[in-house]
Parts: structure tokens; sequence; C-alpha cells
DNA sequence: GAAAAACTTGACTGAATGGTCAAATTGGAG
DNA sequence: CTCCAATTTGACCATTCAGTCAAGTTTTTC
């Protein structure tokens, strides 16, 4: 039996880790149901049976990867500075995002699957961790206003455009290179991509002059 | 038997229409391997087997749905128009993006979900037609940025970017009113999206006149 | 209004799949 | 080395689900 406590063997911190990559590059390219266990175990490269030694059921690696997916994704956003320079604030903020959605599609993806079929995981989650963050960083972005650093938009329009474009990158990858099919080759790809989404919106966003 | 050649019988117009209704609002909530036959059967009030009269299988039901979809997703953005005011006719085509998610939320999921997981059923679609359109489209936004019209940005980010942040308002759903309970009530919420979506990315893309 | 065609469905089948179990094998503390 | 706990898995079970079938009912046609 894997014991009840916390303490975990060296072979379950291993295995548990193989488990869970695994299970992101399944799920996020199957989606929870479309995913099996078997798949799962397969690409870990054990058995169904041993793969249930460690999670108790399916459900549980689904939500495992997810949290963990999760603080990941959130980190970037945790880290805009209200004291930083807006432009330079938000141009960081967008270039990280960008980065995660080239490095880690699968973790982008995963997440944009568990929202589009209504967050049935992580709908607490959204509602109190999430609100909250995003409460305060509207809050900057007001405070910005204020100061007359940026352009009086609405603060949460804007965050819910920055997560909008530079996920899609990720999440709508097939699309992407299926229309810019130089796309696929990578190398430069994703600095081309961050220009015209950094040229956009900041520009969008810096006050203007004229009325 | 139901008939080999194009002919539809009355009831059978009705009939695959209430399916195809029904199918739209199923798949698009829990993705196609998240959704069964009987599902559908019982939204659209028949028995399992009257449906597959109808529909030889269920993929077959799931491509109809989606070349439907994809026909409606694709006209306002056909609509734009090469003679129009730049900033006018982008300006109506984010604005027909947007209440399209408003008023249409299941197709823009049905969508992106089959896109997330690698467009299966549509990717030859996205290869060959899309492309061509947007291809077209790309070079009417060069046009219009030789001009001197808009400012120079990357056509093809430019519509990546508007295609993210409208179809975003409808697959992210959930998030948005997790964050934004207002948005629950509907009323005026699309207006106010519309208000900022368009003030940042039309101000990004008006010509400047400073350097 | 009767025959033919179109439609409808209860009962069923076979494959897929989440999860269990008991019997084996391996790892590690003393 | 020895023994016990941890790990591993083949075989199995129960359920779900796409799709079939044959027997009925309704619509259409003439």
């Amino acid at each position: 039996m894997i014991s009840t406590g916390n303490k975990r063997t060296r072979i379950q911190g291993i295995n548990r880790g193989i488990i869970l990559d695994a299970a992101l590059e399944v799920f996020s390219t199957y989606g929870f149901r479309g995913s099996t266990i078997d798949q799962i175990a397969d690409k870990a490269g054990m058995s169904k049976p041993n793969l249930l030694y460690y999670f108790p059921s399916k459900e549980d690696i689904y939500v495992t990867v997810l949290e963990n997916t999760l603080e990941h994704w959130l980190t970037p956003f945790r880290d805009i500075d209200p004291d930083g320079d807006p432009i330079e604030e938000l141009r960081k903020y967008i270039r990280e995002k960008l980065k995660f959605s080239a490095m880690s599609p699968e973790s982008s993806r995963l997440f944009a699957n568990e929202i589009l079929h209504g967050a049935p995981a992580i709908h607490e989650f959204l509602q109190s961790n999430l609100k909250r963050l995003v409460d305060e960083k509207a809050d900057v972005v007001n405070q910005w206003i204020a100061q007359g650093k940026i352009a009086p938009v609405d603060p949460y329009h804007l965050i819910f455009m920055i997560w909008a474009t530079t996920q899609h990158y990720a999440d709508f990858d097939v699309q992407i290179r299926a229309i810019l099919p130089e796309a696929a080759e990578g190398n430069g790809f994703f600095d081309a991509a961050a220009d015209s989404v950094l040229t956009i919106m900041l520009n969008g966003i810096v006050p203007r002059q004229d009325g």
C-alpha cells in the first residue's frame, strides 16, 4: 500500500514525476475525456495498475497536473510591479507570456481545454484566488491611469486582451501553422509575434497627445 | 432506408435540423469524445437509433455541425472591404466578431475545441481555404499600410490578434464570469468589451504623427 | 383507403476503458 | 543475508457507449 502519510519514498518521487509529465502531454492533446489511463501509462513506460498505484484515479492525475500548471501560469502575472514603469512592466509581462506559450504550449492547452469545458475542476479557484489576484492588478492599472502614465482603458479588458492574444499562439497553434507555414520553423517566429503584439497593444495604451 | 440520393423529405429536413442544433449544444459543451450520441438524441427528443437513421455516425454529425459553423464564422471576415476606410472596416469586423461571440458562444467553443485538439477534422480546410482567404486579406492590410492609412504592422499577427481577442469572450466565458460577475448579467457587458478592445487595438494601428 | 415508402424504437452486441485484485518481484534497513 | 514493506503486473470485472437489427408505426402516394 502506498503510504497514507505525506512521506514519499525515492521511487515514489521519481514515478509520480514521470506520470505527471506523461499526463500533461496526453491530457493537453486529447482533453480529459479523450485521454485514457492506458495512454498515459504507455507514455510513462509502466503498466496501468502500476500507475494507479501512485494516483487513485484518472481524475486525481488530471487535477494534480492542472494545479501544477496553474501556479506556473500565474507567476509572471504576480510579478507585475506596481512601482515599475507601466509600459515596461506590460512589455515584460507580454514577453513572458509569449515565451511561456512557446515553451509550454501543452500547459496552455490543458488550461484552455479546462476553461472551455466550463472549468469543472478549477471553478472554485477562478472565483477566489484568480479573481482576487486580477482585482489587485486591475487596481494597479487604474493607478497608472490616474497618474496619466497610460491611456484610460478598462483594466479588466486590457488583461483579458493580453491573455487572449498571448495564449492564442499556443492554443491555436495548428491554425497558425496552417496559415503561416514558416511558423513551423520556430526560429524568429515568436519574436515576430512579440513585436507585432507589443507594437499594437502598447501603442494602443500609450497616452495620446491629441484629443 | 434513408434515400441515397440528395433528395430530402419534409421530415428529413426537420429532423436533421433538430439533430444538428442539439449536436452543436452538446459537442460545444463536452467536446467530441466527451459527448455521447445518447445525449444528443435526448436533447433532440428522439431515440438513438432514430438519430442514427439520419446520420450514419457520431463523427458524421460532428463534421456536419463543424462545417456549418465554419461558414458562419467566416462571413464577416470575407466582408472586409478593401475599398472601405481601414479603421472603419476593422471596427466593423471586430464588432461583428464580438457580436458573434455573444450570440453563438457554442459555435466559437466548438471551433476552439477542434483547433485545440489539432484540428483532426478540418486540417485540410485550414491549409487550403482558410489560408487562401487570410493571405488575401493580409494583402488588403498591406495595401492600407502602403497607402499610409494604418501603421505598419504585420497583417497576419493583426488578424490573429483580432481573432484571439474577440473569441476569448466566448471561449473563456467561464473565466471572465468568475472574474467579472457583472458579466453574467449580459446587458452592456459586450458593449464595454467592444469599447475596450476597439480603443486599444485601433489606437494601436492608427498611424502616429510623432516618430 | 390500401399499398409502399419512410420513419421510429426496444433490445441487443462488441469494443473500449476505468478501476480491482492477488500473486509475484524488488529495494532497503538491520 | 533476511525479512518486510514497497513496487509491479497479468488477468479480470463492470460500465459505458457506438452502432445494429428486426419488428413495429406513421406518412405519402396513387
